[in-house]
DNA sequence: CTAGATTGATATCAAGAGGGTATCAATGGA
DNA sequence: TCCATTGATACCCTCTTGATATCAATCTAG
C-alpha cells in the first residue's frame, strides 16, 4: 500500500468531496476516485458511501480516517527524526578520556559548546586509560577518545585538540622554586616523579625525550598513578616533575610551578576515532574539536 | 512513499544481505537494491553502509529500522481493525427503547445472544420515548430503536421483533377477576386506564381499536405515564386496563391478569432503523433480531 | 599468489501502475 | 423542466517496477 493512498483518503474523508480533495492534493478528480477505490479494495471494506451527490463516511471509514492520520503522523515524525540524525543534530555519542584530560578546561568548554549547537545529542563521558579507549573504540562502546599522541595504533584517525607547554613542578624548598623560568637542564640532578606509560600514552615518553633533548637522562624516583599523586610526591620532597600547564589549577601549598625556558616541550591531546567512520554526528563533533583547536592556535 | 519500501528495508536491515533479503521478499536482487537506494534518496539519509562485501546499518539506519517496524505494525493493526469493523465484528451500536420494552425478557435475551456472537461490539442502551427515538435515529445518536408499530414515519426500515397478546388487568375485587379468560366486551362498562399516545406509539390506539372491534367505545378514566403506574391505578380501583402480557411479571397483590378470549389483540414491537443504512454491524444486529423473531414465531 | 566464488551495482527491456483529458450519468435546485 | 454539480468511466501517455544478463570488487582456498 502506498502512503499516497492514505494521504488521498484523509483528504477525501476530511473534505467529503472528491473534487475539492483532488484540488487540495493537486491531482485531477478521476485518479483520486480510482485511488480511493483501490484503497477500499485493498482493505476490503467500504470506507465511503457515495450517494451520487453526497459523500459520507461509514463507521469503518471513520475509524480508518483516524488510523490513517496516526500512521501519516508517525511516518512524518520518523522521517524527520532520521533526517535530524542524518544531519548530526540528534543522536548519542560516547566519549572516552584519560583522567589527565579532566584537569584542563578545554574539554568541558568543548562539550558545552557542542551541546549548545546540538541540543538533541546526548553525550556520555567516561574516564578510561588510553589503552582502554582503543579497545572501546574498536568495540563501539565509545565513538571518540581523548588521549595524548603519539599513537602507535593503526586504523584510527586523529584530530588535534589542545597543545600546552609542560611546566616544572618543584617542592617549595627547592632552590629554583619561585623563579619565573628555568632551563630544563637545571633539573638534571633532581629525581623525577612521573606517570607510568600505560596510564597516559606519551606522558613518560615525553618527559624522557625532553630531558634527553636537554642533555641529561633523568633519574625516575617514583611512579604515581594520578596527577594529584604526582603533586603530592613533589610536595613531600620526593623529587620534581614535569606536568601540563593545566595542572596549575591543582594549586598546592607545598609545590611551585615554574615555566621552562628551554627546551619548550609541548604536550598534546587529540580526539581519536576509528578511521573510515562517516557518522554525521561524529563528523560534527570532530568539526567542533577542530574548530576549537584552530581558534586556540590563532590566539 | 510506498510501504513496500519499508518492508524491503526491514528485510535488508534484518538480513544485512541484499540477496537473502530479496529471496525473502520474493523479488530479484537488482530491484531491491534500487528500492533501497530510492528510499535513501527519499529520506535523504544514508541508512546502510555497503562495503562491497558487507552491509552494515548506520546510526540513522538503525533508528529507521525500528521506526519502519513500528509503522508497519501500526498499519497492519489498523487494517485488521477496520476489516473486523467491516465484518461487523467490532464496533459500537447505540440502541433506544421505550420503557415498556424493559418489562419483557425478549430484549435482554436478544442482547445477551448478540454479545456472545459479537464480543468486540460495545452496546449502549438508552430508554427514550418513541418520538425521541425517531429524532435520535435521524441525528445518529442511536442506530436502532425498539418501539411498537404502526409507524407513520417515512424513511425508516422496520424489523418485527416480538408479538404478544394484550391481557386484561382488573382490580382483585372486580367481578371477573380470577377468571381464566373473558371476552373484551365484558369490560364495556368499566372505566379504562391507558398510557398516553405520546409515550408509546400505538399503545392508546391499540386499546381503542380493540374495544371498538369488540363493539364498544371505552371510557378513558385516567392516563398514566408508566406501566407500573397503570397497575397502581387499577389496584386502587380507578378502573381496568389492557396491557402486554409481559406486564404479568410486575405482579401486584391488588390486580388480577385475565386473558382475552375475543378479540385476541396483539401488541407488537419492532426494531426500527433508518432506511438505506448498510452498516455491517447494523445488518448483523438486525439479522439477530429477525432470527429471534422467527424462532419465536415457530415456537 | 592466483583462480573461483560471492555479492552488490549497472544496463536494458517488458509490463503495469498512475496521472491527465474528455465525457457520461445521476441528482438537486432554480 | 432545465441546468449546474459531482462522481464514474474510457482512453492515452509516461514513469515506475521487476526481471535478466553482466560487471566489478573482494574474500577464500589451494
Amino acid at each position: 500500500m502506498d502512503l499516497r493512498l492514505l494521504r488521498s483518503y484523509v483528504a477525501v474523508a476530511e473534505e467529503l468531496h472528491f473534487s475539492r480533495a483532488a484540488l487540495r492534493l493537486h491531482i485531477a478528480q478521476p485518479p483520486l476516485s480510482r485511488q480511493i477505490r483501490r484503497l477500499e479494495e485493498e482493505v476490503g471494506v467500504q470506507l465511503l458511501k457515495r450517494t451520487q451527490r453526497r459523500v459520507t463516511l461509514t463507521d469503518p471509514g471513520r475509524q480508518f480516517l483516524e488510523s490513517a492520520r496516526a500512521i501519516l503522523a508517525q511516518v512524518e515524525a520518523s522521517v524527520a527524526l532520521v533526517r535530524r540524525m542524518g544531519r548530526g543534530e540528534v543522536g548519542r555519542i560516547a566519549i572516552g578520556m584519560t583522567s589527565s584530560v579532566a584537569f584542563g578546561d578545554a574539554l568541558p568548554r568543548l562539550l558545552r559548546r557542542f551541546r549548545e549547537g546540538h541540543p538533541g545529542v546526548s553525550i556520555s563521558l567516561r574516564e578510561m586509560s588510553a589503552g582502554e579507549q582503543m579497545g572501546a573504540l574498536r568495540d563501539g562502546r565509545i565513538q571518540v577518545g581523548f588521549m595524548r599522541p603519539p599513537l602507535r595504533e593503526a586504523g584510527v584517525s586523529l584530530t588535534p585538540f589542545t597543545r600546552e607547554p609542560l611546566v616544572a613542578v618543584l617542592p617549595v624548598e627547592h632552590p629554583l622554586a619561585g623563579r619565573r623560568r628555568i632551563p630544563l637542564k637545571a633539573l638534571a640532578g633532581d629525581p623525577f616523579i612521573t606517570v607510568p606509560r600505560s596510564e597516559a600514552v606519551g606522558g613518560l615518553d615525553l618527559v624522557l625525550e625532553a630531558c634527553l633533548q636537554a642533555g641529561f637522562r633523568p633519574e625516575i624516583a617514583q611512579h604515581a598513578q594520578e596527577i594529584p599523586s604526582v603533586i603530592g610526591y613533589v610536595a613531600a620532597g620526593f623529587g620534581v616533575s614535569l606536568l601540563p600547564q593545566a595542572a596549575r589549577r591543582l594549586a598546592h601549598g607545598g609545590v611551585s610551578f615554574v615555566d621552562l625556558s628551554t627546551p619548550r616541550v609541548f604536550i598534546e591531546m587529540a580526539a581519536v576515532c576509528l578511521a573510515g567512520q562517516d557518522a554525521p554526528l561524529l563528523a560534527a563533533f570532530l568539526a567542533e574539536v577542530g574548530g576549537i583547536a584552530a581558534r586556540k592556535g590563532r590566539g
